[in-house]
DNA sequence: CGTTGACTTGACGGAAGTCAAAAGGTGTGG
DNA sequence: CCACACCTTTTGACTTCCGTCAAGTCAACG
């Protein structure tokens, strides 16, 4: 099975055939598969592992008093939920299930060492939640600027590109697993109004959304729609890191691996040039 | 001069004389001062040193292209601007100064030696960034699910906790730098409607807002009113934590210093105990 | 074929945005 | 020390985007 994690990183840096095996040694660990609408991760917990999303679909929610319940994050395949656990007491949210979703559990400590052993990996692991901080600040900037119909475009503008990225598009279509309720815990509306403005998009021929895919039928003007800037994912890998890694060995496809993995990162980028 | 990076990192863990000697080491290196509505830090930078706001108060900001201003975390003494430094290419967003703001300058590698050195303060700089990206989410909560006059309160409540952290207030007062247009620019709402809200405030008796400073006149009544509970900042060090340094010499107040430093975790916890 | 959950549609109301103008501070220079 | 400019705060009238409530359609599934 590919490695969406290995995927997810390869957008930061380029990595040696060794490093590339720990990381595949990762998804070795024992895994969970937790149903629609349960927790991944509960509210107050602390647990000795971490867990990180292959298939399915998590996102980080409180749930207020009033039920009312607001997402914050949503964690696809490569994903890491809950990194916190190395210094914070409990998890101060909760991991939900937007559908079924496996996960591995990986033991604290081996995530420890490999922070220790290989100052590539550890960088690429920082990056990753360095970013994963600008897209909360994205989502702020979201909610605080945009109007529900840019909120739902862009939200569906950075699924595009973060599924593309672990490589679970097929041209521009994806798996939109949210039902319009959990869209409106997301974005911070009601769900008759999240409703409204899905019928919008799709008269103004920017999607189709049938089943649980997501076509993207125009891209570029989807992305204008929303005022979507992909910058804040900082996905662009530099060539001074390139050469760093100077020889790169096939991977999961073999042979052909390494041609198949910069055709995924040329694609991102390419698919929202400015 | 205190340092608010230790008082604030003291609220995750104890440190010994040596780190604090360490901590208090950073402030030695030069400093800069910026004017209200200039830049700190620009988007699209990329700077070799750290940013640790000493006095004033930044702002993190997005500005888009209708001119519509975005902020998405505010930034008080005590606070790193741009760790992300390490691994990003460029900052994605302006840093601004919302007031005259005086910053430390410290050398990327200082902090990379201190990274290795003391595990202990690692471990307090990953709190920091833990509750930082926690501190986004809370905003995203804020504006998701919560009206106007919640979010003002709650940026109140938020405000009152890191100030008091950081021994800026005096009771329950402390400075309130942001003009209403900024603060509407921080909520995602129009400056217009910030002052209503600012005047309801008042009118239920809660703060008390004159000049830049900021007095809340019923901590109970207004956390209440912003639903705010502040699990979040993951504040309570533990019992364990604080065995594992067994004994602390004074500090800045020398004799009395940890007397002082005590009163100020117990003030800030109790302060809005649940 | 009835039940359930997701999606859809319409009518109405309200919180917050918009526009505009006045009032209150504050700093600077004459 | 006044006067002026400038910024911030305040207030009022009007508009609109989105929330609310309620009913209705549709597909899946036992």
């Amino acid at each position: 099975m590919a490695n969406p994690l290995t995927m997810k990183l390869e957008q930061f840096t380029r990595f040696t055939p060794e490093e590339r095996q720990r990381l595949d040694h990762l998804l070795t660990y024992p895994t969970k598969t937790v149903q629609r609408g349960r927790a991944i991760v509960r509210e107050g917990q602390k647990v000795g592992h971490i867990h990180l999303v292959l298939t399915g679909l998590g996102a980080r929610a409180k749930t207020l008093r009033n039920g009312e319940r607001q997402i914050m994050a949503l964690l696809v395949p490569g994903d890491l939920c809950d990194v916190e656990v190395f210094v914070l007491q409990a998890m101060d949210h909760d991991i939900m299930a937007m559908a079924e979703t496996t996960c591995v559990l990986i033991p604290e400590k081996v995530i420890q060492e490999l922070l220790t052993e290989s100052s590539n990996i550890t960088k690429a692991l920082w990056w990753s939640t360095m970013t994963d901080s600008a897209v909360l600040r994205e989502w702020i900037v979201d909610h605080g600027s945009r109007d529900a119909a840019e909120r739902i475009s862009h939200l569906m503008c950075e699924m595009l590109i973060r599924y593309r990225i672990v490589g679970a598009t097929t041209d521009d279509s994806f798996p939109f697993l949210l039902t319009q309720e959990e869209l409106a815990d997301a974005t911070g509306m009601t769900p008759v109004h999240v409703n409204r403005m899905i019928q919008q998009l799709r008269a103004e021929g920017l999607i189709e959304l049938r089943g649980k895919v997501l076509t993207v039928l125009d891209p570029q003007a989807l992305q204008q729609r929303a005022r979507y800037d992909s910058s804040y994912l900082h996905l662009t890998r530099t060539e001074q890191r390139d050469r760093e890694v100077s020889t790169r060995a096939g991977d999961l496809v073999s042979a052909t691996g390494q041609g198949v993995m910069r055709d995924v990162g040329e694609r991102v980028v390419s698919a929202f040039a400015r």
